[in-house]
DNA sequence: TTGAAAGCGCTACCAT
DNA sequence: ATGGTAGCGCTTTCAA
């Protein structure tokens, strides 16, 4: 800056105002001092700027595996959700830190925080951590959690209503006639159990004869997979799934198909999430969408009012169920 | 700092030694002085410190999305490679600055070098951006792309054969006796045009009455699905499928078995990549995989010693074929 | 409207 | 082995 003052022939402090486009700077000088910068590819330096300021310009995004076995981010839900908050995050003119915090899970919230490298903290799922974000929700506020909304939770979550969502997903598959139907998911994950909480709403409303049954499996294709066969290899009589993600319930018609059964006509599946796999698998996924460029939006709203000091409540979106052929739901219609 | 040094009664110089493991201070005050700011939940100011020390300790990760229609990040590909380099850098104490660029890009690389947010730069995909890094490439230094390996260029790539993967993909169908074989793909792009070189080789050494043809198509789910309609709905003679990708590829056997023809009896179909879908798709997807952990493995390398001045060569990496069923190949063996 | 100077929090050099 | 001090590049207050 100061080489670009003297090529100007003014004071740094000139230089700093003009291209920050303060109007005292006369239109002149500004423009001068604007031309000199850009033909020497000058570009404020934010290292410094930020120090002076004490603002990094920039969020952490941070994605936490505490659910999951294997490396990989696995599920296409949160990467969706990483592209939107990437857009809008940028317009805003802010850096996205991206963090992905694997097992063993120690201190990394504070750890973060104490960093100070970001302004804020976007968290994309509460994975196994409700303990360790409410623990900081009181003292560290420029925080938002996407996810489930707990009772009595402290921290601001986006999310939709998943218990809704799960309610309308089954509901659906008890019109449709089924009575035998199974839940699969990780009820760990305060998500997916409220999901579960739905699904057995809906069944304790259900006619007499409908059947509860929950089948613990982790979120990644591969395992459910392997819950999914050995529920029927065992045997299980059910003919019907409600999963907790759309990453199982593909997994969960690919091993229902292996077994010679087929879908929608001896098992209906509904997935949850609308990935964008949902509506090319085979067959097409009825599940429940989320809204996940409305959910970034108000991810980042909500973050950004947080950051300058403002006291947000949390959002729960409404869910939709979009009705495709998986749940078997056109075979009725004949 | 200083109110550290306040509290353990030493200078602001000698914790900054002490909490960097300097072997110039005594263990005993080392030991009090980390005491006190654990207990205190200090932590080094980053931004300080990059201020000080001219660098940033992180780098900055840009997906060009140039080639992309559709906002979101479609192609789980570059997605899976973020995960892995997330773990990589992440393991090295640097920071992860995440860079969705999308079209007009406009000055985008200098730029993002300009603005010295980060200390080196991965590009993941060349996208339509092969002139914009050449443009760079002989003045700034610590640059690394994941893509296509394209003749004379002057940036540092990694990135697999792409002509031997797409040769291996097409003679592994001429030999299954296939001779009329469509490749799909967006040849704007680099890597899809080099793949889209090995088939036209394989073609030109297959025995005679094998036919050439490709069909341009965009790169995401949708697009590749339309496009494949319109090519079975216009008459395409065609008894198999070289795709430049996998989502292409699951995208084509969803719209060929749609119209009521096989996968693979009627048409087989290839892909490229080897996403995690692949394994799970329906038929399972024969495809050529490209090891993305090693992948990712040697971009963080190659950018850590270029930060440090070294020069490097481009890495090409062997594509391996795997062979499941949408080729077809399981038929054969009865 | 512009200049001078202080200071953000840190590290490294030069003393001692 | 420790302290003092300068300075990274910027913004902003105060003075002119």
């Amino acid at each position: 800056m100061s080489d670009i003052a003297r090529l100007a022939g003014v004071h740094t402090s000139t230089v700093s105002r003009a291209l920050a486009g303060s109007p005292l700077v006369e239109k002149s000088v500004r423009e001068k001092i604007v031309k000199i910068a850009r033909s020497h590819g000058y570009k404020v330096n934010p290292t410094a700027r930020s120090l002076r300021l004490g603002r990094t310009q920039s969020v952490s995004v941070v994605i936490p595996l505490g659910h999951e076995v294997t490396q990989p981010l696995s599920d296409p839900f949160f990467v969706q959700m990483l592209g939107y908050l990437a857009d809008d995050i940028t317009q805003r003119g802010y850096g996205l830190f991206l963090q992905k915090v694997l097992p063993p899970m120690q201190d990394w919230l504070t750890d973060l925080i104490g960093s100070k490298r970001s302004d804020g903290i976007i968290v994309i799922g509460q994975s196994t951590e409700h303990k360790a974000l409410e623990a900081v929700a009181n003292q560290y506020k420029p925080l938002v959690v996407w996810g489930g909304q707990i009772d009595h939770q402290s921290y601001c979550t986006v999310g939709t209503d998943n218990i809704g969502g799960a309610r309308l997903a089954t509901d659906h598959l008890l019109g449709l006639g089924r009575r035998k139907i199974v839940f699969l998911g990780d009820t760990k994950v305060p998500e997916i159990r409220l999901r579960y909480r739905g699904y057995t709403q809906a069944l304790d409303h259900a006619p007499k004869g409908a059947k509860k049954r929950n089948i613990r499996t982790h979120m990644t294709a591969d395992l459910a997979f392997d819950a999914m066969r050995k529920l029927i290899s065992e045997g299980g009589d059910f003919d019907a799934v409600v999963a907790g993600t759309d990453v199982i319930a593909v997994s969960a018609i690919r091993a229902i198909t292996a077994t010679g059964l087929k879908v929608p006509e001896d098992v209906a599946v509904v997935g949850y999430d609308d990935i964008g796999l949902a509506a090319h698998s085979n067959p097409p996924l009825t599940t429940v969408r989320q809204d996940l460029e409305k959910g970034a939006k108000h991810l980042v709203d909500l973050l950004f009012r947080r950051m300058e000091g403002e006291e947000t409540e949390s959002v729960n979106m409404a869910p939709e169920l979009i009705i495709r052929e998986s749940c078997g739901a056109h075979l009725h219609r004949r």
